[in-house]
DNA sequence: TCTGGGGTCCTAGGACCC
DNA sequence: TCTGGGGTCCTAGGACCC
């Protein structure tokens, strides 16, 4: 926890509905449902003039139809929001380079990093109105709700406190007063089972927790959670805002109106699935290991086979071969209403290509940095920087944004930070030469 | 016809190694 | 002839998040 409220958390109000409803003017002021569409599909955003029927997200499309019979139900476009989604981005990394994005409608800012003048109440307040009014601008019309508070934990229940289109700043010193009386539901990360279990253990506020001792949280759920519990409910969370986060896993699934019984049917569907995952793995230059599948029966039970393969792939043929040999260990005889194939334990590298114009075999000099530092093939050309924190790679850039990630000997994995590409800190050197 | 899709992290047991 | 002990990898399942 900082001395001071400078971590900032934006959440973009009912965030796909919004989009729908700025696109198509006659949605506006109506209740607006996306997602629910198919068979057995659920919500995924409602308007509020939705909400205000009782419609939620996660509830089934049969609900919500029941609720809210007159909504508007969309299936959602996700071009348009992953586009209103960069811009975005794009604003709160005009504020501070170091920006963290949840998903496409929340994201952290650590504005620390930013050019403010200090970090004081009134300055960061007036910082996050401007923010908001930038995302106003920049949408064409959404509203943002921000919670700006001394961690990450703060700041995101800070959000929850105004919404929509508010603002809320939990000054340094004042979060114990908030988070005493709130539910411990409100912490990320305890949802209903976990609720359920300490319920059973008498805890229901965080006040309750904090009364706990941190030997009986962890024997009651274990050693992270428990921990993370126990410093949370004392308002401490050293967590860092970061600007980039490691893919760790690739997958498609899907759920089906029917329940499937026929095999080869079965396998039909993984074949493609496969070849979906394969595909997104060459576009994003991943490989992995470990091939997954996930078949959800007609009760709900969830079971999942994996097999790791001896060296990493991304082809979809290899991908399917594992798969269907995967479901072959199961009885599938009762149905099946999901099936789902994935690959993790991605190789730390990626294919050149994703650096840009070295296509050439010849020109491409492999680099496999340690593993720490998810090392990546590299081709003379790819950036190479430094800063005061020593040398570091370029892992990604974009909207004006380069970001790095540095080479550490110790402390696996190296920082990563952005920087905006005009940044003087970033000092070009030449890529090494042959050997 | 209750219960999406794409993820992350954690736990726990067994294999295997030194 | 009464059980080490740690570390890593792999697998299956579960909780949780948006």
């Amino acid at each position: 926890m900082r001395s001071t409220a400078s971590v900032l958390h934006l959440d973009l109000d009912a965030f796909f509905a919004a989009v729908e409803q700025r696109d198509k003017p006659s949605l506006r002021g109506k209740p607006v449902i996306v997602g629910g569409t198919g068979g057995r599909g659920v919500v995924a955003t409602a308007s509020y003039e939705a909400r205000r029927y009782g419609v939620g997200s996660a509830m089934s499309g049969r609900e919500a139809r029941a609720r809210c019979p007159h909504a508007a139900f969309l299936s959602g476009r996700f071009h348009a929001y992953r586009e209103t989604s960069v811009r975005v981005m794009e604003v709160l990394r005009d504020l501070s380079p170091l920006v963290e994005p949840l998903s496409l409608d929340e994201a952290f800012v650590d504005l620390a990093a930013a050019d403010l003048p200090d970090l004081e109440v009134a300055t960061v307040t007036a910082a996050g109105e401007r923010l908001r009014q930038r995302v106003h601008e920049v949408t064409g019309g959404l509203t943002a709700t921000v919670g700006i508070a001394s961690s990450k934990f703060l700041a995101k229940v800070a959000s929850e406190l105004d919404k929509p289109d508010g603002m809320t700043v939990v000054p340094p010193g004042t979060e114990l007063d908030l988070l005493r009386p709130m539910k411990v539901g409100v912490i990320p990360g305890v949802g209903p089972a976990t609720a359920e279990r300490l319920r059973r253990a008498g805890i229901h506020t965080i006040a309750e927790l904090e009364r706990i001792e941190e030997d009986e949280l962890v024997r009651l759920l274990g050693q992270a959670q428990g921990h993370g519990l126990w410093q949370l409910a004392r308002a401490q969370d050293p967590r860092p805002v970061l600007a980039e986060r490691e893919t760790k896993s690739i997958s498609v699934e899907g759920t089906y109106d029917n329940d499937l019984t026929d095999r080869r049917l079965m396998e039909g569907l993984l074949t493609r699935q496969a070849r979906d995952v394969g595909t997104r793995m060459r576009k994003n230059g991943f490989s992995g290991r470990t091939v997954s599948i996930k078949v959800r029966l007609h009760d709900f039970t969830t079971l999942s086979r994996s097999s790791t393969l001896p060296s990493p792939t991304d082809d979809g043929g290899t991908i399917a071969r594992v798969a269907r040999t995967l479901l072959g260990d199961l009885d599938t005889t009762g149905g099946v209403r999901l099936l789902g194939v994935g690959v993790s334990g991605l190789a730390d590298w990626v294919q050149e290509d994703l650096f840009g114009e070295s296509t050439d075999e010849d020109d491409v000099e492999e680099v496999v940095l340690p593993p720490q530092q998810r090392s990546r093939t590299w081709a003379p050309g790819a950036d190479v920087v430094h800063d005061e924190m020593g040398r570091g790679w370029v892992w990604g850039s974009g909207s004006g944004v380069v970001t790095v990630r540095f080479e550490t000997a110790d402390t696996p994995p190296g920082p990563v930070r952005s920087f905006r590409s005009d940044d003087p800190a970033l000092h070009r050197v030449e890529p090494p030469t042959e050997d």
